[in-house]
RNA sequence: GUCCCGCUCGUCUAGCCCGGCCUAGGACACCAGAUUUUCAUUCUGGCGACACGGGUUCGAAUCCCGUGCGGGAUACCA
């Protein structure tokens, strides 16, 4: 009974959501840093809503930002099943329990009854909720109704009169009129439980300790916790998260966020850097930080402090994340990671992540400041590896100086004649490229003796010489070389590009377009 | 309508529980500058908030009340 013992409850109507996932993390951290038990309970009570292969997605979801749970689907546990449906019987023992001690009753009424019960209510300006017209029926009552065919409800006896508290762990005290909440369904006329019901079995039943959930189920409590008292068993600790919200601070919309977060993951978002985000929209690590590993939140993390106020989603500042994450990783590891999106795109074969490793890292680490998502990369590195058709800047820098043409045929003899490193094979096909290449953030620099005079220091010096040789205003002369060998006017930089090229690459792209 | 919750820079937040250290700190975004062959990265600087009104107090972002605004609930959904 002293471990902590917390759930996330999902119901398969749907993917795992950014909300759905903001709830799983903090549960579960709240479980790891408690040094509790996380297990996930799967809440398909309403199977007319439920939706083929929403399960799998869910887990999936979880499992990509890195949640595991000890109990639950695919994992079993002590105190399954995990499925709801599974666990009908139990549901009705307690609804017999509840009912033999007078705390919940047969309702027999219509939806339509009910539902004109509540317009009457409402029209004589009292709240509008059930009427409790069968709070008091007589057996003879119950009877005539049964013999009529009518199959009841089980509704829970809510007390008249008085004021609850519910203790929540975001918000402290929180106080309602009894007779605010009423006399609300635990078991349908087919017998299956309603959420309620449900969930105050299941979380008795898994020695449930902490119920963090989103603020929709803040009223819930109330039912929760009398329907607990009623049992005789004491309800866990309460803490009601605020929902997220759309950038313009209404409810979180697809025209926000996508309503599946495997689409961040199928979009090349890096996963610790959307857990990251999510658990930042509402919980902080400090006061001057907010970047941190889930082991970094798991030393820190505690359910009080989760933020009572609602968080609007900022996609800038979650790709801002994304960035700075990707450009933590190593060259090796973001060759992996980015894998999938140049296969899927066909800019390399598979074969060459083997035996091009390092040529691959090159080009990729070129890159490693100027993406945010893995799946940006393909499309710009494209140039590498095919011949590049010419995008509009690129054909205004070609045309910009008249003289560029002559230029470029010039800087092409130039390099065709710069020796290539003895070592390095005579077919040179991508070979001359497989070294690796220098950028600002690697101050490793290859030697001359291992380069030949085919490293980027050799060619930024050439292309240096070469310009002021023929008086060139350097920038002038870059442009159209840029231009030439990749198509566009972004991208690394300049002798990184020929470097990563290649000679015989870029002699023929320059000669290409120096006619 | 009624009930409940919330309200610090444009956004996420630190500070609030236990009033003075807050001329309110950080991050994203934005603007400017530095570096530079482009883009980006990086660095420097700038802009920018305690929703409003009353109290309590020597002193309030911090405590209390009201108003406003936002959100949630009001289901035989979860």
């Amino acid at each position: 009974m002293d471990t902590p013992r917390l759930r996330f409850a999902p119901s398969p109507t749907g993917p795992l959501h950014l909300g759905g996932a903001r709830t799983a993390i903090y549960n579960w951290a709240a479980a790891r840093a408690l040094g509790g038990r996380f297990l996930l309970r799967i809440e398909d009570t309403d199977t007319a809503r439920n939706v083929d292969g929403a399960l799998r997605i869910i887990l999936e979801g979880l499992t990509w930002i890195g949640i595991d749970w000890d109990e639950g689907p695919q994992v079993g546990g002590d105190y399954g099943p995990y499925f709801q449906t599974q666990r009908l019987d139990l549901y009705q023992r307690f609804a017999q329990d509840v009912l033999a001690s007078g705390h919940a009753y047969q309702c027999y009424a219509t939806p339509e009854e009910v539902e004109a019960g509540r317009e009457r209510l409402l029209a004589a300006g009292k709240k509008g909720m059930y009427d409790r017209r069968d709070r008091d029926l007589t057996p003879a009552q119950q009877k005539a109704f049964e013999a009529a065919g009518r199959v009841p409800s089980i509704r829970f006896r809510m007390p008249l009169e008085g004021k609850y508290v519910v203790d929540d762990m975001l918000r402290g005290k929180v106080e309602v009129d009894m007779g605010e909440l009423d006399d609300w369904v635990m078991v349908r006329p087919d017998g299956m439980p309603t959420y309620n019901f449900a969930c105050v079995v299941d979380d008795s039943e898994m020695l449930i300790s902490h119920v963090v959930r989103g603020e929709e189920h803040l009223m819930n409590a109330f039912k929760q916790a009398i329907l607990f008292d009623a049992l005789g068993l004491v309800p866990p600790r309460f803490a009601h998260v605020p929902l997220i919200l759309g950038k313009d601070g209404k409810k979180l919309s697809k025209r926000d966020t996508s309503t599946n977060i495997l689409d961040y993951r199928d979009r090349g978002y890096p996963p610790a850097a959307v857990f990251n985000y999510i658990a930042l929209l509402g919980w902080a690590y400090s006061g001057d930080r907010d970047v941190f590993s889930k082991d970094e939140m798991l030393a820190k993390f505690k359910i009080e402090d989760i933020h009572a106020a609602g968080a609007k989603f900022d996609e800038d500042k979650l790709l801002a994340l994304c960035g700075h994450y990707i450009r933590q990783m190593s060259r090796a590891e973001l060759v992996a990671a980015v894998k999938p999106w140049l296969l899927r795109a066909e800019i390399v074969p598979e074969s060459a992540f083997a035996s091009h490793a390092e040529l691959l890292e090159n080009v990729v680490g070129c890159y490693q400041e100027r993406i945010d998502r893995y799946g940006d990369l393909a499309d710009k590195l494209r140039w590498v590896f095919a011949e590049p058709t010419l995008d509009e800047a690129a054909i205004k820098n070609l045309a910009k100086q008249p003289e560029a043409k002559q230029w470029l045929a010039a800087y092409a003899d130039l390099l065709d004649a710069t020796p290539l490193p003895a070592s390095y094979p005579a077919n040179r096909g991508s070979a001359d490229r497989a070294v690796h290449v220098p950028t600002a953030k690697d101050s490793v620099t290859p030697s001359a003796e291992a380069l030949g005079f085919f490293a980027p220091a050799h060619i930024e010096a050439q292309m240096r010489a070469f310009a002021e040789q023929r008086g060139i205003k350097f920038g002038n002369l870059v442009h159209p070389i840029r231009a030439a060998l990749t198509g566009t006017d972004k991208g690394p930089g300049l002798f990184d590009v020929v470097f990563l090229l290649g000679k015989e690459a870029s002699v023929r792209r320059l000669r290409q377009h120096a006619r």
